[in-house]
DNA sequence: CTTAATTTTCAAAAATGACTGAAAGTTCTG
DNA sequence: CAGAACTTTCAGTCATTTTTGAAAATTAAG
């Protein structure tokens, strides 16, 4: 195998493991091209390697700035943004994990707790209050486990992930 | 709130947290449904509770019950089957946490190990190898604790969160 | 075996989500 | 300031995924 086609197969792979994942394959990919590009890369670069529109790469960039997995960087004599990725995987799949932590388990921890303010008027009531109150438990806990994870520095991790495996 | 509407919540918001994670809707509102129901549902009740087709109630129970998340029973003097949900919500997770990484994880690590077979000619190859194999890493110990974690009990897992948390 | 009840399948339709491209906006340069 | 270079926006189009519904298959009962 050579390089381009194993640049060609990693992008494909992480577009299609991002979309089984709730995330935009095309965002997938991009990030996944800035990842492996030892140089930064223009908006037209990133057209031409991915085959899509302006306005989809200008979109997809802008997401991935939004997530803090991407940067814009200015070259001097040149009026082109150029965007690069953070390649510290690990800081990769921490920004990865607080930022869906606050887009979709916050959200869905807010509905759960208004949801245990229904009136608990007969057994069957009893039954969903029950339900809905042993998910917010367990998302709760995920929440603070995740929040932990997210503000502790690498070797916390490291150690506490070894103590876990012994 | 009465408990209708907090039902129809429910499964309304585990449906769009479903989708936002990679699972079709309508199975995670199957879900959501049998979830809070005491009773077992019959495919019927399921089609007219959430407004599907007979097709689409078929399929996705049928999927749910390959996740290990719905399970089948037969009432004696009826013909029709009848589906109810694992109740016990860490038995829930820990099935959806093994079977996406059965389904999702290890797939992308073959791939992953696979590109390592780039023979490193130049700087450029040895980058692409580098964040490769970083990547790799970081998902072989993900898979690692995620299988930790699925195949312990929950007295140790409770146990390990707690120390973490610490 | 025949009929009726129920489940399964799957091609076509609908719905959803993503992308395009051109126009409008912005910023820089001379 | 005018024009050029580049970025952003978004209505319309396109692609993918999901759903439907009717027919085929299966199962049970008489």
């Amino acid at each position: 195998m050579n390089l381009d086609e194993g640049k060609q197969r990693f992008i494909q792979a992480w577009g299609s493991f991002g979309s089984k994942w709730g995330i935009n394959r095309t965002m997938a990919q991009v990030h996944a091209l800035l990842l492996i590009s030892p140089m930064s890369l223009s908006a037209d670069n990133i057209m031409d390697e991915l085959d899509i529109s302006r306005g989809n790469a200008n979109m997809n960039l802008r997401a991935l700035m939004d997530w803090g997995l991407v940067m814009k960087e200015y070259k001097p004599g040149d009026r082109k943004e150029y965007f690069y990725a953070e390649k510290d995987i690990w800081r990769v799949a921490i920004q990865i994990i607080g930022q869906r932590k606050k887009r979709e388990l916050e959200p869905i921890r807010e509905i759960l707790e208004s949801l245990m303010q229904v009136e608990p008027a007969d057994a069957e009531t009893a039954a969903f209050k029950k339900t809905v109150a042993d998910i917010s438990d367990l998302s709760a806990a995920a929440d603070k486990m995740l929040d932990k994870i997210t503000k502790s520095d690498r070797n916390w991790i490291m150690t506490s992930f070894i103590k876990m495996l012994n």
